[in-house]
DNA sequence: ATTCTTGCTTTACATTCGTTCAGCAAGAAA
DNA sequence: TTTCTTGCTGAACGAATGTAAAGCAAGAAT
């Protein structure tokens, strides 16, 4: 009878996910300071030398969690827009996927946050992170611009996706570091105020 | 004739303030990665041990970098309520600060990114936070209120400036991670929009 | 049962980290 | 000038960092 193996082989792709995974709990409780191999590789529970086996290293690991938490909230936004009813019930669904889990979550807010400070003095980051914001921004202007065209209104759609942006942003910030200073819901009825008061009257 | 003096003597008060100078100033070009001892030191051209010397701690330092920028955004804000003219120009004069320097620059706001992701998971940090953002949100609220007033209008002046500043906070980090997706003047044209939709048409 | 691929562990390494502390020296006080 | 205070240096320390490389072993293929 054999001894229990002392590790289980997975697919390049599953180990994968699984350090990102872990990478991302480290960054979620300890932030940029626990994104280390060590804390990463004890989450995971492998060895210390495996995340350089599947990661060109540290930073390139960090680029990998972010890719994967774009993805994330790409793929919500992409399930809120085939919601059912007009263009203002998907502006709103969109708008109430920032505001849920997953991303509306201490431990993902503050991996975000985390991952914002080394966003603006790492140039791979800077890369992704305009990308994934211009799909963001791209996203959100649509959604206004068809209810906009329902209502007949002309708007720059492009300068309010922006503003709802940053607003949802704020937002995050605000009650990760302070939830005492907003909840879920008047979050989401503060960028409800701001829509309804170029859109006019919006209702779920 | 001796020869030149290895080093200067300063008061306390005045080192404590060239190292939290120095410390900011790594923080903004480098990132929290950037904020060791070593580099630290060197910018404000000390030696290693100096730091201990008047801080208790590499974690205290930062703390009294957070302290120093919120005096910095405290001292800006009150100046600006000192301005000529009636409430709605003391309010625009107040958001007018948060899109100038020395708040309004990359520098400023990577140092701002960098700090945030720490106070989300470093209880002393996030104690300074919630104080300092509850005069900022005081303020905010008083300077809506008195044109509030002043319009006889009657709103939820802390709601708005929760809005107001989450709102402002995402236009930094929007401009500061690409500031092509945003730009000073269109940054405040936003929050101005946002202003006239609950108080009516503002004007400098 | 045997071979083979490759996911994984392990060890070793050079750096860099934050902290401590004994003692030097700048410059005001005497 | 001499004394004295204390701001400051600089070396030493252990712990923790990221990376490289040699080889073990899991488990599919044969």
């Amino acid at each position: 009878m054999p001894a229990k193996p002392r590790f289980t082989r997975q697919t390049a792709s599953v180990r994968r996910d699984s350090l990102i995974d872990a990478a991302l709990r480290c960054l979620a409780r300890g932030g940029l300071a626990s994104f280390t191999i060590d804390n990463i590789s004890k989450e995971a529970q492998v060895s210390r030398g495996l995340i350089n086996h599947h990661f060109d290293g540290i930073e390139d690991l960090m680029l990998a969690v972010y890719v994967s938490m774009t993805s994330t909230m790409e793929e919500s936004r992409r399930a809120a827009l085939l919601v059912d009813g007009g263009p203002e019930q998907r502006l709103l669904a969109v708008v109430d996927t920032m505001f849920a889990p997953p991303m509306f979550s201490k431990a993902s807010l503050r991996a975000w946050l985390a991952l914002w400070g080394e966003v603006a003095v790492n140039p791979k980051l800077r890369a992704a992170h305009r990308s994934s914001y211009g799909h963001y921004r791209r996203a959100m202007a649509a959604a206004l611009a068809d209810v906009a065209a329902e209502r007949k209104l002309k708007l720059d759609t492009g300068t309010l996706a922006t503003t709802i942006i940053a607003l949802i942003d704020g937002l995050w910030i605000e009650w990760c570091l302070d939830s005492s200073a907003v909840s879920r819901q008047t979050a989401r009825d503060m960028v409800q105020g701001v829509l309804e008061a170029r859109l006019g009257p919006v209702q779920r």
